[in-house]
DNA sequence: CAAATATAAGTAAACGTTTATTTACTTATG
DNA sequence: CATAAGTAAATAAACGTTTACTTATATTTG
């Protein structure tokens, strides 16, 4: 039996992605895909059932499997609360800055109902996805250290700044200077940081 | 000469983001758009150049334009710090929690070329779009009340939580219990505020 | 003051293109 | 040599947009 050749499937997610951040979800297209990829479109669909399918896996098991990877590395969930913070930024920043691709796709998470969906029902069947964050934020509500929110509300104070900043980083490589720089972002989070302590 | 029906111009537009929040960006076709707002497809041509002519429009002159005028009512820049920021909170919240189709736009604002590109090239002629928040932001900070940073990072800072936040009201309105409610925007509204304020 | 006219608004149906996916075939290797 | 991997080409459906035509009304004319 003639083997897979792992080297197309890696090639079918790398310029899947690379379109995608550079034309848009809505400008991707199996016979672009497959063009760009240098095979037939059949060998896609012999790796992922159709379109959906290529696109939830991408996005679930390549982007969020890897960034959650990258954001927790060297984090624990018995860290202070502000170096845990400052350690889950750093770690973001400059893994989605050298990813834009990725970048590109976790935006399009927030608003593609397909990918929204995907997640939600992955999110619930894992759990242990983003477990030591929760773990994190759940022993320091516990402490009284910060104020007691639920976790998707914390999600938001938290998290969300970081990637809007990164948004502007990539804005800001098309103009003459870049304002995100590693200083701002830890500014950033200690305001963020402040906020929510006791 | 046959007069405008503006009932089918409004229609256009209204069912236009009644698909896109409800299937999707990616999903609204012309055909599509024309057969569920009862009209013929040529009709839409008439008063919009293209398909992209449509969604710019409809993003930069209904969508955004809408939504400032509603979160600027009853602020203006002179207000203080903390009550201001409560202004453009509790006003944002309200706005978008009844005009979810105009937060979904929003949020394809943020991945979709087409529309990002839009509202930068707007944004930069028009420069008075959010203006009062821009004179509020810098007399604050020239009084030393809050921290200094670009206008940018401070849009990051202040307001991508509780965009955030509108995105999980509408996921928690699939759910027995909402979580996002006035009372949690205030604490969050707060949070942030102290987290910026010297 | 009505009938005729000019004209943009609007329609139904079609245009060529692109879409996701499949069919029929070829290729490489355990 | 069996078999899944892979290809080239085709499929029907959907796409954005246009063509050829009809309709409604503000204005002009008798």
């Amino acid at each position: 039996m003639r083997p897979k050749n792992l080297g197309k499937e890696e090639a079918i997610r790398t310029i899947a992605l690379q379109i995608i951040a550079e034309e848009g979800l809505e400008n991707l297209s199996m016979q672009k895909l497959a063009k760009a990829a240098g095979i037939s479109p059949r060998t896609i669909y012999i790796k992922y059932n159709d379109k959906d399918d290529l696109l939830v896996k991408l996005y679930v098991d390549v982007v969020l499997s890897e960034y959650e990877k990258a954001i927790l590395k060297g984090f624990n969930s018995e860290m202070n609360f502000a170096e845990g913070i400052k350690k889950l930024w750093l770690n973001g920043f400059e893994y989605l800055k050298n990813n834009k691709p990725y970048f590109a796709l976790i935006q399009y998470g927030k608003s593609s109902p397909l990918l929204n969906k995907a997640y939600q029902k992955r999110d619930i069947k894992q759990g242990d996805f983003f477990g030591p964050i929760i773990s994190f934020l759940d022993r320091n509500m516990q402490a009284g250290i910060i104020k007691k929110f639920p976790h998707d509300v914390y999600r938001a104070l938290l998290f969300s700044p970081i990637l809007e900043l990164i948004n502007e980083y990539f804005d800001y490589t098309e103009r003459p200077q870049q304002i995100i720089t590693d200083e701002v972002i830890l500014a950033c989070c200690e305001a963020i940081t402040k906020g929510v302590t006791l």
